[in-house]
DNA sequence: TTGTAGGCGTTATCAA
DNA sequence: TTGATAACGCCTACAA
């Protein structure tokens, strides 16, 4: 039964050649110690028989794969897609490739993801809000593969792990205390899914900051929703049937854009009547009217840098166990003052938004 | 030297469960004719010693790694991502794990990464916007990997490649036709790099329309892009520096949103001084103001269009070298008509969006 | 129903 | 410098 791609093997290639396997393994891996001529022999035997090397072959017998994992709970959030491509870029500029894998809010979907590219055989992990405990994420892992975690619930775990933490709770302290700053009072909160540490922490920003203003918290004012724009939408018809919130801090951009269509639909104008502070500053965050205030997270440096963690873990084991931490900024815009911005300070703003990396990337060759 | 990665393999197994390598591994497999106590016997084996397949070994034994490869321009286009999710929700839905590779608008990396995914042991390809000519993609696929390319520029190929292709033909006609009806007369183009087979469709059809309706081609009114909002700027900045279109086409939703930008910061209305026409009908594209009229692609559904097809080839190669086609319509908005929605509309439109699937993806299982 | 032998394509260890 | 030979972990005949 022959293999279901690859006919021609290196024993091939060696034969054709006049040599041995492991001569002609050698010239494949650029060993130095070959005979100018032998080399050529080999590789004009590779050429003619259009020899493939089989990369599986490889790891079995390496116990490399050149491959890592990638879990994120959505790769349509355009906040994963950005953290993604920063990933891959820097992944495959060392030679790896990705799997990557969408989990959503699903803890099963996730042990089953990270078992599945375990046993794959991948060198490395990245994982993207878990939602596993540290026992859980511990049992999973056993020993297996050096993993960074980026805003996973966890806070500690095996020994090959790393954790990444965005500074949710400092971002979203700024984005409450600029609401509160700017003279709204009831101020509500969409957060959320609670399995997820990131709503956890910004949630808590938001009631320390109320009370530090000595504004009464109010359960009812907190609305659970999905991170996506549906969910924000019907967190917000919820939300505004019963209450009279003069501002809404928003779990992400994606529920800020969802409420803000809500809003429109009843009439209320934004910030006047409402104001909206969002969370990611993805790219439509600036796109809708009014632009979203948000705090900011640079999604690509963010992919980039936990790639580089997990290189270096594989590099070397004493890499792991580290916390890192990434920064998260308010960026100030119209959805949450009363005073649209300009028409000069509209223009920049678009202008470097349109000349952000992230909005151009592939144009970077051209220019 | 053991292997990075496992240290207990089957045979561990066998040996503590006092049975051969072959039992065991008819055990993991679910072979029926195991008696249920050396079943049991086996199982807690696994269990005790905290056995992990190798997926690497089994793959070279059969031939088959369960893996796909997939390669996209740039998965934080939102397009891509939606595309993406597609392909892997209907993958994974059989036991596939995907691999994600960027490529740009380069075709060197195209074949590298075509290259490599071979030799990585995919069972199957997904080539999205390929550059690749048929002679080269003959080249590079030798009777490796069955395949389905969306869009891409080859015409055909080899045996086992699949073609999709989006209607863009007649989805920038609807487009263009549309503008002129509306009375636009002065109509520009921003378009894709003409290395990209949609580019030179969309073009095709505009300059088709514009002869149909006796408007002289004028050269001087398209401008080429890269396919990003930072491409649509700064092509919107060259066009409207020296010419006076009353509609611009653009290649996709990114460019028109980038074109959005530049008409706002001259401060021009549209569509009253400017009509805008996207393509994609991603999901900004309905939150931008004005919203953009678009030619709407379902994507995630093309996605999983394409995913079931290698499927299929994966499955039984006679389903290959099939020319399959994927709709593209004209959905008509704001930005391309004088009167703008009424607050019924759009409200109507909002709510539409919100609750749409690819809004919504992550909310499906709350509702 | 279970065990044995051989092979999947490479790399690695040692002599030669 | 090169060449046998043994892993790597699993699967598939075939035999028992």
């Amino acid at each position: 039964m022959p293999s279901k791609t690859n006919k021609v093997t290196l024993q091939d290639v060696a034969d054709l050649a006049g040599v041995s396997l492991k001569t002609a393994s050698n010239v494949k891996n650029e060993w130095p110690y070959v005979s100018d001529q032998v080399r050529a022999r080999v590789k004009s035997a590779m050429e003619t028989l259009g020899y493939r090397p089989s990369h599986i072959a490889r790891s079995l017998a390496t116990g490399k794969s050149d491959t890592i994992g990638v879990i994120v709970p959505d790769i349509s959030n355009p906040f994963f897609s950005s953290a993604f491509r920063g990933c891959e870029d820097t992944l495959s500029a060392q030679g790896y490739s990705a799997y990557l894998c969408n989990i959503d809010e699903d803890v099963e979907k996730e042990k089953y993801y990270i078992n599945l590219l375990v046993e794959q055989g991948v060198d490395g992990l990245l994982l993207w809000g878990s939602q596993l405990e540290a026992e859980e994420i511990e049992k999973v892992l056993t020993n297996a593969v050096p993993t960074v975690s980026i805003d996973g619930v966890a806070e500690s775990g095996p020994a090959n792990l790393s954790l990444i933490q965005v500074e949710n709770y400092q971002g979203a302290r700024q984005a409450v205390a600029h609401l509160i700053e700017k003279g709204y009072r009831t101020v509500a909160h969409i957060a959320g899914t609670r399995q997820r540490l990131p709503a956890r922490q910004r949630l808590a920003a938001y009631r320390d900051v109320l009370a530090e203003n000595a504004i009464d918290y109010r359960p009812e004012l907190v609305v659970e929703a999905w991170p996506s724009i549906g969910g924000g939408y019907f967190a917000g018809l919820e939300l505004l049937e019963n209450q009279k919130p003069d501002a809404v801090f928003c779990y992400n951009d994606l529920t800020a854009i969802g409420l803000l269509t809500v809003a429109e639909e009843r009439g209320l104008v934004v910030p006047d009547d409402l104001a909206i502070v969002g969370f990611d500053d993805i790219l439509p965050a600036a796109l809708v009217s009014p632009m979203l205030t948000t705090v900011s997270i640079n999604q690509y440096e963010l992919g980039c840098f936990a790639a580089n963690q997990v290189l270096s873990q594989i590099a070397s084991p004493s890499q792991a166990s580290r916390q890192l931490a990434f920064p998260a900024e308010l960026v100030i815009r119209e959805s949450s003052q009363k005073q649209r911005f300009s028409i000069e300070e509209r223009r920049a703003l678009l202008k470097k938004i349109a000349s952000s990396p992230s909005a151009n990337l592939t144009a970077r060759k051209k220019s």
